[in-house]
RNA sequence: GCCGCUGUGGUGGAAUUGGCAGACGCAAGGGAUUUAAAAUCCCUCGGGAUAAAACCCGUGUCGGUUCGAGCCCGACCAGCGGCACCA
């Protein structure tokens, strides 16, 4: 078979049938969403893990439309980022230009694979056409209080004057040049993806994801039960303590403030001034290696006030330590040295009080001892424990007016700006009178100018762009400034899913009543390191578009699968500072499009990947090579024979391997559902190398179900075979076979025959004898008999159609 | 430190979810065909023992539950991934 011509041939005819498109005007079939992430042009060409992503995944699709859905799986190109970027400021090419010429001969490649991608769908996120919707958002958002500014630290690195991206932070340290990163306070955009904390974690439970990237996100959300608790300083201001541990409340002996925290300097006293100051300094300038260490020693200073314990009366003296996180809880917290590690640490450190106030239940009390234990400190609570005793102090709190039970979570507000160049400009403008001004809609999109100086230099690049950042405030017509930032890219793959379901629309980033007849996703299949940010940010948007009213469902994706990562052959990440990067280019120019994703799809267990070797590539060509010959060969059998036991096993055969495909297949078990079409095919040539007459009817019956589920795994190959046995039109508008659950059912079955638990032999039993007809089959066994010599039967135990086991004794 | 996952022949990986461990392949060895090679086909292939069999051992380690454990429970070891001063 010549695979090139073959590969043309059938890519031509499906796009001019339409058959790699969704039928918008069926209504019959059922729809089903097949998503694969998009595609991240940083590179000139797909790589492995790009086929492995994409190849068994359309599989599955096409499995699918065989089963009878009108299958949407559409492609495109996440396209802004930084890797485009860096490449420019490196090269001196522009980002634009490596990145739409990366999309040209990755789309030539993703259509050269064989995939059945609905082009007509496709998204490319540097286009205006997208970003002006993903500005949209941005604006639907902000209207709805759910994108706000705000000053906050970021990733700053002193060498390159510039702000990094957390994935430009490796270590603490800046990619390109290893300079330890510092925070630095920005004003910046935020998104309140808290606002949804709750529902996001909720919403899981109802999802078909794998248990790892759920709590992944669970731990991520980080959702905790506490209390709060208000303190009165002695100059009459106020703050509150956030704790998961209210029962240690008689066991305060101080308590911290972030440095960041607004009352930090208003509670220094003139003689702790100069040393409060230094402090704060300090900590704003520890850098990321430092805060990352949780070895770190503690350090903090004592801001010379004092405030009263309001359960106790006890006045405690106020500190500030940046082991305390302003971005968590109240930024404040009560120390309880005996029962906390850390504050234990502190304490020792500062010669502070450490006061006993939980006993051990079962054991002595060793101090720091942070597990649940009894209350003991001569207080009405004595002698309750866990759960109940922080119950009863928190609503004893509550009663005090003094705050009560109080639900924190880890996740923070998503940050959306970045210093960068190329991304969608975020569509807002500054003015002097009227401050922070929103982009009306109408004039979407906010260009992104070409003739921009990228390099860094410490400054947004869009900021030096005069041209771009001259305008008019929206408001009062007055001279203002654009934004000078561009948002995150994670933004733009928060949304893509949507805009594939109309994808030309120029009038709205998707029209509803499409959306909601797509959509949810019913299959998302994409790499595993995307569980706490790409994944969650979607949800995030699925749910604030929905309380907008553009949507109808709760969820983006029903169902998600990650692929496993092809590793190099020495184990290693594949990377180019690895040198052991593997292209898949040589093995597809040799075998074939057809035979190096079915090599993908057998050698590996789909979601656990592994290292790459070819080892076994050889042998799918030799599969296939072998498929074609007996599909050949079946085209001029003939015979006759009457239906026998031969007739019978081969029918078998492939019922069994029709029933188990199909369960394979659904499970993205690809390496086994291609084992069991092997099986089926060595089944074809044992009979076919049989003496005597042949069913031809049969045989030829069975070559067509093998080229049919096959057909998905091997889609140009297939379709030729299909052609060759004189099939009309395409493979894959064909049903899928379904198993002949007659032909499965066998007289007799084969039972492993154990006496205690041993197997003594094998025996073929009726498939429908009852147990005690299975005992006494046993028992008539001469294997048996020897064991059972004198020996009475105290217990029988048989597995229908497995085996059988005598317990004697 | 916390959370999660994984551990099966020389090798990639199976095992109907508690029921014959090692499916399907690869590699290896032997044979057929061939002047020869490639290709193709057939046989063997977890370990031990044996002339061969019966038999014994075997799913990271050690225990447990069970008629029966790769699968369930407990403790540990190793590797991978995520989070990490979250009060």
């Amino acid at each position: 078979m010549d695979i090139k011509k073959i590969e043309k041939k059938w890519q031509e005819r499906w796009e001019k049938a339409g058959l790699n498109r969704f039928d918008p005007a069926d209504k019959e079939r059922e729809k089903l969403y097949v998503l694969e992430m998009f595609s991240y042009p940083s590179g000139a060409k797909l790589h492995i893990g790009h086929w492995y992503n994409y190849g068994p995944t359309d599989s599955y699709a096409r499995f699918k439309r065989m089963q009878g859905y009108n299958v949407f799986q559409p492609m495109g190109f996440d396209a802004f980022g930084l890797p485009a970027e860096n490449y420019a400021i490196k090269t001196g090419v522009h980002p634009k230009d490596s990145t739409l010429r990366n999309i040209e001969t990755m789309e030539g490649q993703l259509r050269a694979m064989g995939a059945m991608f609905d082009w007509s769908a496709e998204v490319k996120t540097c286009n205006e056409d997208y970003y002006k919707w993903t500005q949209w958002m941005f604006l639907q958002l902000y209207k709805k209080g759910l994108a706000y500014r705000k000053e906050a630290p970021v990733n700053w690195c002193p060498a390159c004057n510039t702000v990094l991206a957390n994935e430009q932070v490796v270590d603490g340290k800046c990619e390109r040049c290893d300079t330890p990163v510092v925070r630095k306070n920005l004003t910046q955009w935020f998104f309140k993806i808290t606002d949804y904390a709750e529902e996001l974690l909720s919403g899981l439970d109802g999802l078909d994801w794998p248990e790892k990237t759920k709590s992944m996100q669970r731990n991520w959300i980080g959702k905790s039960t506490g209390c709060e608790i208000e303190f009165e300083c002695d100059n009459g201001e106020k703050f509150k303590v956030y704790t998961t541990r209210c029962d240690t409340v008689y066991g305060v002996s101080y308590v911290v403030l972030a440095p960041e925290h607004p009352l930090a300097r208003s509670l220094t006293t003139p003689e702790q001034r100069e040393a409060v100051e230094a402090y704060i300094d300090y900590a704003a300038r520890a850098n990321e290696i430092e805060r990352l260490s949780s070895t770190r020693e503690k350090t903090g200073v004592f801001t010379g006030s004092y405030c009263t314990n309001p359960v106790t009366g006890k006045r405690v003296p106020i500190y500030l330590a940046d082991y305390v996180l302003y971005s968590y809880g109240t930024g404040a917290v009560m120390a309880v040295p005996a029962h906390d590690e850390r504050d234990f640490a502190f304490a020792t450190k500062y010669g502070l009080p450490i006061v006993k106030v939980i006993e051990n239940r079962d054991g002595e009390t060793t101090l720091p001892f942070t597990e649940d234990g009894l209350v003991a400190c001569n207080s009405q609570f004595d002698g309750l424990a866990g759960e109940e005793a922080r119950d009863k102090i928190a609503a004893y709190i509550a009663s005090l007016g003094k705050g009560g039970k109080k639900v924190n979570y880890r996740l923070r507000d998503w940050l959306v700006s970045r210093q960068r160049y190329w991304g969608a400009p975020i569509p807002v403008i500054h003015c002097e009178k009227c401050g922070a001004v929103p982009v009306p809609e109408n004039e979407l999109p906010v260009r992104l100018p070409y003739d921009v100086e990228f390099r860094p230099d410490g400054k947004s690049p869009l900021a030096k762009c005069e041209k771009f950042m001259n305008t008019a405030c929206p408001q009062c017509g007055g001279p203002a400034r654009r934004d000078p930032d561009t948002l995150d890219t994670f933004v733009c793959s928060s949304w893509y899913y949507l805009r594939y379901t109309d994808a030309k629309n120029d009038r709205a980033p998707f029209d509803r009543e499409k959306a909601d007849r797509l959509l949810p996703v019913d299959v998302y299949v994409g790499g595993a390191e995307h569980s706490c940010m790409h994944l969650l940010y979607a949800r995030f948007f699925t749910k604030a578009l929905r309380d907008m009213g553009y949507l109808d469902f709760d969820e983006p994706f029903k169902r998600l699968v990650h692929q496993g990562v092809i590793l190099g052959p020495d184990g290693n990440r594949m990377s180019k500072s690895h040198g052991n990067v593997v292209s898949p280019d040589e093995y597809v120019n040799e075998y074939g499009a057809d035979a190096f994703r079915l090599y993908l799809m057998f050698g590996f267990s789909y979601t656990e990947g592994g290292p790459w070797s070819d080892d076994g590539i050889k042998a799918i060509a030799r599969f296939m090579d072998r498929v074609e010959k007996i599909v050949i060969r079946s085209i001029a059998y003939s015979g006759n024979a009457p239906y026998g036991h031969e007739e019978r096993a081969l029918n078998y055969a492939r019922n069994y391997a029709i029933q188990r495909v199909t369960r394979d297949m659904e499970a993205f078990s690809f390496n086994t559902a291609i084992a069991r079409i092997m099986e089926f095919t060595n089944a074809l040539y044992k009979y076919d190398g049989l003496t005597g007459e042949k069913d031809a009817t049969l045989f030829k019956a069975c070559v067509r179900d093998l080229i049919l589920i096959l057909a998905p795994c091997a889609p140009h190959f297939c379709e030729e075979l299909f052609e060759r046995i004189g099939g009309k039109g395409s493979v894959f508008d064909e049903s899928y076979p379904r198993e002949d659950a007659d032909a499965l059912r066998l007289d007799e079955t084969e039972y492993a025959v154990q006496v205690n638990s041993r197997i003594v032999c094998k025996a073929m039993l009726s498939s429908d004898a009852s147990n005690e007809e299975i005992e006494q089959a046993a028992l008539a066994l001469p294997e048996v008999a020897e064991k059972l010599a004198g020996k009475t039967v105290k217990k029988c135990i048989v597995v229908k159609g497995r085996l059988i086991n005598l317990i004697i004794g």
